[in-house]
DNA sequence: AAAATGGCTTGATTCAGATCAAGTCTTGCG
DNA sequence: CGCAAGACTTGATCTGAATCAAGCCATTTT
């Protein structure tokens, strides 16, 4: 901790470039910061970070190069552990590597059930499995504020505004109404059976939540 | 070690169900194991896991369920750790938390890649990368054999049997001839440009290759 | 207050990839 | 050896989602 630079980040700054060594382990103690990967002009939200969270954890470990870029939503403020200190910390402190181990199968088990999603389930499915968990996330409420811009949760889902616009629309239909930021679960049980919710997907442990990777929680209303 | 169980298993047996709680981790010793995921009839591939690696490391880890089911594509030997002993072995021995933790960071960038590869290229694209990514592995020969069912390699790369045939002919085009299991790709440079190959994506890093996460590889030929 | 910017919606159209339906070829097995 | 099962291919058709093209609305800038 006492080799970390802490730094204050403006808003839309890229802070970490895809394919550069990881020198450093990156934590979000304030802000919210989108790791995204881009080839060729295209561009996909891999995540959202919020605090208290670390974020390329794995480069670090393995030294190797990024896999993906990171740019701040809002003004950040974050951490720098140099990777050095990173891999000695894990190297001499059993309970250090023991939570770095934990915070890694957590991000890991995310993103399997974030692929599961993309592979197993089109755009609508995804959508009503995304507000389902997002209810669940904050103590079941049926209605809740989007806790990002839509455009990010469109490509965070794999699909473009457009789509994402057009299907939250056409939810109305499925027992969930959208208007604006605002989201209101009128009928879960119709919700649940359009997302085929398998409870092992969006699962009932919030490991995923917890490792604040993913999307960001709501806020109830 | 000593409370481990080692087993030989027949051929297309499902040795791990989604959902159960992550009892052992499981070392694939000789063999061929397939992770995947369904819901409702629809089936997804994760990875395939060869000798001599592990799988479902992270479900032990964090003690949670497992996210995947596995089944064996051939017959296999497979050595199953009790999970507590993972975590004891991981807590008292730093040298093997590291080695666990280089692993899992290995299997996580392996999943980035492939959710990257999802996200960001059409089925030509994943197609003449994945091809393009065999041949490197076994040192940029122009020709080898698949080393999986064809529709294995569908499912995934998140395609259908139908569309990687149809995929695999047009090819031709573009500088790869695919009969039968032989590949030859015949104009490496026209494939790289048809791939988009962002070396970051595919990387020249073989982390995801030593993990024994991903797909097999190729024999040359 | 007007203008500009960026996010969101809406409609029309297109297209990549899925589905459906045969058929062929290979492989394992009684 | 002959049959059955399963993998793969091929063609015809359909459709979910992308693209293209405006327009709308809110917020910020001048």
């Amino acid at each position: 901790m006492r080799a970390a630079y802490d730094q204050q980040i403006p808003p839309h700054v890229t802070v970490v470039s895809e394919g550069a060594p990881a020198d450093f382990l990156h934590v979000v103690v304030e802000g919210m910061v989108e790791l995204f990967a881009s080839t060729q002009g295209r561009d996909a939200t891999m995540a959202v970070v919020r605090p208290v969270s670390t974020f390329i954890l794995a480069a670090c470990v393995r030294d190797a190069p990024y896999l993906m870029s990171a740019r701040t939503l809002q003004r950040s403020r974050l951490l720098l552990v140099p990777s050095v200190n990173v891999r000695a910390a894990v190297a001499a402190d059993s309970r250090f590597a023991l939570n770095a181990m934990e915070d890694l199968a957590g991000c890991y088990r995310g993103l399997v059930r974030h692929t599961k999603n993309l592979k197993l389930r089109n755009t609508r499915e995804r959508i009503a499995a995304y507000l389902l968990r997002q209810s669940r996330l904050i103590g079941d409420a049926p209605g809740f504020t989007l806790p990002v811009e839509k455009r990010l949760i469109a490509s965070y889902m794999g699909m473009t505004p457009e789509n994402l616009s057009r299907a939250f629309k056409s939810l109305a239909a499925d027992g969930c109404k959208i208007d604006g930021q605002r989201v209101i679960i009128t009928d879960r049980e119709r919700l649940e059976a359009l997302a085929g919710l398998s409870l092992l997907l969006d699962g009932p442990d919030p490991e995923a939540s917890a490792a604040g990777v993913s999307l960001p929680l709501p806020e109830a209303s």
